[in-house]
RNA sequence: GGGGCCAUAGGGUAGCCUGGUCCAUCCUCGUGGCUUUGGGAGCCAUGGACCCCGGUUCGAAUCCGGGUGGCCCCA
């Protein structure tokens, strides 16, 4: 593991997955992992903090069948382009071969939006703001990397929703966004917000918001997009609803999603050459304790041991009993990246007290066993703060501004990151930025400033991101 | 989208070029036991592998073809 997580990001990527046990890459079929037990329940804690944020603000979870008949699936044109060559067909059933083909959904709009049709009739039925937790496949021909390029993508939160004026959907937008915001800065990690450009927003949107973060190596990752779907759909799946002028009007559309790429950003954000450091929220153990045994000493030991992990509780504290060396077990910990670690021995017996050494730090710290409960817990907000504001930090530095092509072109050569730089919106320009830099536009993130286009030099008011993407 | 490298116990590897001496090397790991425990313990015993299909050959981990899977670089 030594130095890897700086200077050697994939192979500290591929070697955290597998001896942290998050996933096991050994499943025979490309692109697709298998969850172990302490990864799961990484997952299933980052999951609870997406719902509680979703349910707060009136979204409903349901659940949409996996299989999409052909005939739903082709029928908005663009949607279908932009997902045609990575879908997953079923089309027997045993031995006999279907009438209609089975879409396996690379994404739900298509299985859930017949069914908005028949749900909604009234501008009272909605806002409708539903949201389901599934899998989603889709047919990757390049490299498949866990977490980051799947086909099987494991963890896909998709919200949908319908509105009876785009106003409502526009607020949507914002809220969704704001949601979003909530849930990265419960993870700590950092982001940025930008609308993607024409050429790259999602198929059958009016036009797309996405979440980037940046990775060690540099690179962008797509952490989160929120759509404004206007009433692209609703006019092809007949959604509509009769308004308060009597009239039937089709209802305007927003849905945003998440992936199993919020789970490698929470990994890569806060990892350092030892392993994980997870975020104490959506640690499946927040506590570890490891006794010290001597000869003579054990049962007390024990004894002791258990006491505190009742004294801490609800905290999810675990006793590391295995019959290893201390030292061995540290550096197990350290790996999967559990928060704090408690150590109890004869001399902290002796002492009244309780040795802890944090994981983000490695600070040793004495805390008083009368009071280790609220001493562990004021440990576990500072790290949780620390690790969010040092993750923010790292991130902002990796954020430049050029004023021509050339100057963003040598950033991004160099160091990588995003890079900042005004446009004047044209096509042509565009192209040419990319082609020169040999990267993304990302999107755009004001439309509010003075300058000039850096490719062109006609005055403009819109600033991008650019970056090298995942 | 283009190019390169690779596949041997659970993990990491040697052997492959030059086919036989390989019922396959070393480290790690698993199991049983003894001793130990404040940063990866030691000793004894024991367990486990040549990616798949086909071809060449008296003989294939080794050579050839295809498939599958993995990694890296460039666009």
């Amino acid at each position: 593991m030594r130095d890897t997580w700086r200077n050697n990001f994939s192979e500290w990527y591929n070697e955290i997955i597998e001896k942290a046990e998050i996933l096991d890459v050994r499943y025979p079929v490309k692109g697709l992992y298998v969850w172990f037990p302490y990864g799961f329940s990484i997952r299933s804690h980052v999951l609870h903090v997406i719902r509680r944020l979703l349910n707060e603000k009136n979204h409903q979870e349901a659940l949409f069948p996996l299989l999409i008949p052909e005939d739903e699936f082709a029928k908005e044109a663009k949607h279908i382009r932009g997902f045609e060559d990575e879908v997953y067909w079923v089309t027997h059933g045993g031995l006999q071969e279907l009438n209609v083909k089975l879409a396996l959904r690379p994404t739900s709009e298509t299985a859930i939006y017949p069914m908005f049709a028949v749900w909604i009739r009234s501008h009272r039925d909605m806002p409708l703001k539903i949201y389901q937790v599934v899998n989603t496949f889709r047919y990757e021909t390049k490299h498949t990397r866990p977490l980051l390029r799947l086909r099987e993508i494991t963890t896909f939160k998709e919200a949908h929703t319908a509105h009876s004026s785009w106003e409502d959907a526009e607020a949507q937008v914002a809220e969704a966004i704001e949601i979003y915001k909530k849930f990265f800065d419960t993870l700590g990690v950092p982001y940025t917000v930008s609308r993607r450009p024409e050429w790259d927003k999602f198929p059958g949107a009016e036009y797309t918001m996405a979440f980037d973060t940046i990775f060690p190596d540099g690179r962008a990752l797509q952490i989160a997009t929120v759509h404004n779907l206007g009433q692209n759909f609703s006019k092809t799946f007949e959604i509509t609803f009769e308004n308060l002028e009597g009239e039937q009007e089709h209802a305007y559309q927003t849905c945003y999603g998440i992936s199993d790429r919020v789970i490698a950003a929470l990994l890569v954000t806060h990892g350092d050459d030892s392993g994980l450091c997870l975020m104490p929220e959506v640690a499946p153990i927040q506590v570890v304790i490891v006794p010290i045994w001597f000869k003579g000493k054990q049962e007390e030991i024990n004894r002791e041991v258990k006491k505190l992990q009742e004294d801490l509780s609800p905290l999810r504290v675990s006793i590391d009993d295995r019959e290893l060396r201390p030292g061995s077990k540290f550096y197990d910990w350290e790996i999967k990246g559990v928060p704090l670690r408690l150590e109890l021995g004869p001399r902290d017996l002796a002492d009244n007290v309780v040795t802890a050494v944090r994981r983000d730090t490695g600070e040793k710290l004495r805390l008083k066993r009368d009071d280790v409960k609220k001493e562990v817990e004021g440990i576990l907000e500072k790290i949780t703060q620390d690790l969010r504001a040092r993750a923010w930090r790292v991130f902002e530095e990796k954020i430049k501004e050029a004023a021509t092509v050339e100057e963003a072109s040598a950033i991004l050569r160099k160091e990588g990151g995003i890079v900042r730089i005004k446009w004047c919106g044209s096509e042509d320009c565009a192209t040419d930025i990319e082609e020169t830099t040999g990267v993304s536009i990302l999107g755009i993130l004001s439309e509010d400033v003075e300058g000039k286009c850096a490719q062109c030099g006609r005055p403009t008011k819109t600033l991008i991101q650019l970056g090298r993407t995942y």
